[in-house]
DNA sequence: AAATCGAAAATCGTCGACGATTAGCTATTG
DNA sequence: CAATAGCTAATCGTCGACGATTTTCGATTT
């Protein structure tokens, strides 16, 4: 999700991309990798010598972190890694189902044969996953994959730039807050009718499938909040 | 939709507020009167000495504001306020629709006497508004109110902020985004169906009327968008 | 011994300054 | 006269420093 390019090479080659934005991706690795995790505090001095910066970069990372709902600052007193609250996961579930919804109905009036291909290709390498002793590491990805090209293929930007803003916060809450609700054949038997139904054009079946197909992963989550942690 | 501080004031009394955050509300004040229009340059150096700080915190405002969109970052040329091009607006009529389908399905169960009491009031004040001589000055706030409560009483915080941000760049797009498609008369019957189906806790219902009601307005915007240049 | 108070250290918010990049203008050339 | 090259001014990106606030930790008191 994070492309991730080594901070110091980058600092030599730049001259078209600011401290700003090499010091916000570092950080989001940092938290994508849990070397920073929710509710830890991020210390502005610290992070600028280890990057060997000013501090002032750094804020200004921060503040574009802040609004984008990573990070949580606090006057006088620091920014920390924002805290995802089952409350606030379940809140995040419901908006992805919604914005799924939105996209299976732009997608499948439009979808090309190429696209379909793609999807499937993704599918039955899900298949595989499934079946070879169930390796949710290889089916993680692929997931994750899958459920990402449907709102390429979408064609709405600002659809895409929502629903991957709102993935990354999720996976703030849980690393692996999107596997699937079931066992991995059946939450793949789903993606295939979901495929079917937008490659006939059916945008009306599309939607109701994807939606329901993720609000899934919603009621998983909150039956596991309980004993996780 | 923007609170209006007094900027000086605000600058004696914080102390629990930064200038940044300070100065991000004048910008989107500014912005929202027009003082800023999409494609002007933001002269971070004027900026700061008209409002009597460093540049510093100028910047880190722009960065916040960059990632909510309301704002365009440029590496060495600065900063301008975005353009919001047809396409783009299309792109959030639709995702606007989406939320609106979603706040429906979550308000209508759980609704409560005293909100449809408030959201009465106010298809009733925008009745007295359409009757009297079709007054879309004092129609056009109170829509954008009923609409927004409705998001309120939802009670997803999230979804809410998602759909502020959103409503926030259509203004920019357009001024008066958000007025209704047909006429005044027309759009405030479709207010009353819309409460009567969450009165009556009919989740489907109200969320597809709600939908359909929202994206109207997104039709009228791609027919106006041709000699409205 | 627990709680409260106060001084010292650490950190944040803000500022002004410096080099680097870009834009605008003038002069030169074909 | 148009186009290009070079110079100048304006602006951006980054930095280090200073006062203000918060936190830490030990001393004092009950």
């Amino acid at each position: 999700m994070i492309t991730s390019v080594d901070p110091a090479l980058a600092l030599t080659i730049r001259r078209e991309e600011s401290l700003t934005s090499i010091i916000r991706r570092e950080i989001e690795r940092m938290i994508d990798e849990r070397e920073l995790n929710p509710g830890d505090w991020v210390n502005e001095a610290m992070l600028a010598s280890r990057l060997k910066v000013s501090r002032g970069p750094v804020r200004e990372a921060c503040r574009g972190l802040e609004q984008s709902g990573l990070l949580q600052v606090v006057v006088n007193r620091g920014v920390f890694v924002r805290k995802i609250e089952p409350k606030d996961a379940a809140e995040l579930y419901d908006l992805r189902a919604a914005l799924f919804a939105l996209a299976g109905r732009l997608l499948a009036p439009k979808i090309t044969k190429t696209q379909v291909a793609v999807l499937r290709k993704l599918v039955n390498a899900m298949d595989r996953a499934a079946s070879a002793e169930g390796d949710l590491d290889k089916y993680y990805p692929l997931n994750l994959e899958y459920h990402r090209k449907l709102f390429e293929f979408a064609g709405n930007a600002r659809l895409l730039a929502t629903y991957l803003s709102l993935v990354r916060e999720l996976h703030l809450f849980r690393r692996r807050a999107l596997e699937p609700s079931g066992r991995m054949a059946d939450s793949n038997a789903e993606h295939r009718r979901i495929l079917d139904a937008i490659a006939a054009h059916d945008a009306e079946g599309a939607s109701r499938l994807m939606e329901a197909h993720v609000l899934a992963s919603k009621g998983r989550s909150e039956t596991e909040a309980s004993d996780t942690k």
